[in-house]
DNA sequence: CGGATAGTTGAGTTATCTCAAATGCAGTGG
DNA sequence: CCACTGCATTTGAGATAACTCAACTATCCG
């Protein structure tokens, strides 16, 4: 249990100032640069970084705009505890998270997976959110911003609440998808499925190598996002690569058939 | 197969002019004035009519801002089909509904019950929303409003727009623990908390006479929002009865054993 | 009265869970 | 480097919650 939650550093004040007044460009560090792309993924405010809108600062100075610490922990560490909601809004910068709510008897259930970029919902950008548990599944650095600040930037220029908007849609229209899936799919369903939402969310981040996908997720994760056992976890993916259908090794799984998993998944 | 649309009018243009001037408290019909607790309830705008903030109209007037139609639906008919989703707003006005996610092989996982009051989503207030179906349980009354009316009422005032993303959140909230539900908790829990929570859900709208509530869902439709089997919601539903927790007859549900019925449900 | 939809009940099946033991694997401290 | 401890995974054997099927009853409505 080595805590060592040291290499956490602050960011300056002078970013700031600058912010609030709305100067823009100003201001762009290095070290804001980057992590920028964060916030930018985070939003969807846009496709690539660089392009810019009249009526605001550069998209790549958002990041910038804002208070925020930055901090790294360490694996199997909770990074956000369900009590404390308060005023700051974390967001992945490297590493993966998972983002769940937990019952007294500890029975869990793991909502999302959170990747680089991905704020824990959009949701808790304008109001602090319930009783959600972030903890990292890797090492993870995150930034912090400041809720207050965010939403008075937001509320300056409206097209990036559009922005905001939009993803609140799309993360409503997962969070019904999940309903469903845990209601009324069968194990295989889940967790083909599973794999198969992974994998796109890490294409579109291009974080696959080749045919083989970055698969840091213990067999407890997949079965906490499934409503599933570990048990039960393990030899569903054992038949699947029997099946030939993925490839699983030190911690990186390939898709091997794409097709069958596909099917097996109910895939669209 | 009787579809009688037929009671749907239209409301008058007349109306929708004096609003978009954002000139309040005029034409406020006897009819708009009728329907406008919809409107309210849904966007959570207010505890009680009447009461006024400074910088917009008032909120029973809010009702009568914009452009909507006036339709009767009977039972069992669907109000707003997965795949039409252009550009208006359905709000309950009396009776049931359900919005749910259907697959094509049939299995249904209904998301959430609407009561009067209740918009479909406050995310589809902004922008149109996925493949979402809605469908009278009893006979519904309800309104179509037009989005892009609705948003730049919205964006005029900004403090309508916080009282939405405050709905928002709770929306998203109560997603959070279907999921919570459908993927770690028992059947008997499942049900539990269905008829808890709609419980509460009426004594908020005042719709509770004495102990006994309306209650007019099919076990199908239980079935469908918990993830089960009509069968099997059947004999759960028979255990609770002969175990004293909860009468039902004639489409009116008595909770008569409540902390018991916590105590199954796994409450709080 | 007849026909549809809804609810009940029993018998047998199945998907998933629980328990438990065996193995592997990674980090720790001597 | 080794032994050690703690976690992850695999596998098997049974247990069980929930499902399917099917027949029967009740209710509703024209």
């Amino acid at each position: 249990m080595a805590a060592q939650n040291g290499i956490a550093s602050h960011q300056s004040q002078a970013v700031k100032s600058g912010i609030l007044a709305g100067d823009a460009e100003a201001d762009l560090t290095q070290s804001a640069y980057a992590h920028t792309a964060c916030l930018v993924y985070g939003l969807h405010l846009c496709g690539r970084v660089g392009e810019n809108k009249a009526r605001r600062p550069g998209l790549q100075a958002i990041g910038s705009l804002l208070t925020s610490s930055h901090n790294k922990i360490p694996a199997r560490r909770t990074i956000c505890h369900h009590k404390e909601w308060s005023e700051f809004i974390p967001i992945i910068c490297h590493g993966w998270a998972a983002s769940s709510l937990t019952l007294p008897d500890g029975r869990r259930q793991i909502l999302s997976f959170l990747l680089p970029g991905d704020v824990v919902s959009s949701a808790c950008l304008l109001e602090p959110m319930s009783g959600r548990t972030v903890e990292a599944i890797t090492e993870v650095t995150y930034r912090k911003f400041k809720r207050s600040e965010l939403k008075s930037i937001l509320f300056k220029y409206p097209d990036l609440l559009e922005k905001v908007t939009t993803a609140w849609i799309e993360e409503r229209a997962q969070a019904d998808e999940l309903a469903l899936d845990l209601g009324r799919r069968t194990a295989d369903e889940r967790i083909a499925r599973l794999i198969l939402n992974l994998a796109e969310k890490l294409a579109k981040c291009g974080t696959i190598i080749g045919q083989a996908m970055e698969f840091p997720l213990r067999q407890r994760h997949i079965a906490d996002a499934t409503g599933l056992t570990p048990v039960h976890v393990s030899k569903v993916l054992g038949e699947f690569q029997r099946a030939g259908m993925i490839k699983i090794r030190s911690r990186s799984l390939t898709i091997a058939n794409a097709t069958e998993l596909r099917r097996t998944a109910d895939w669209r």
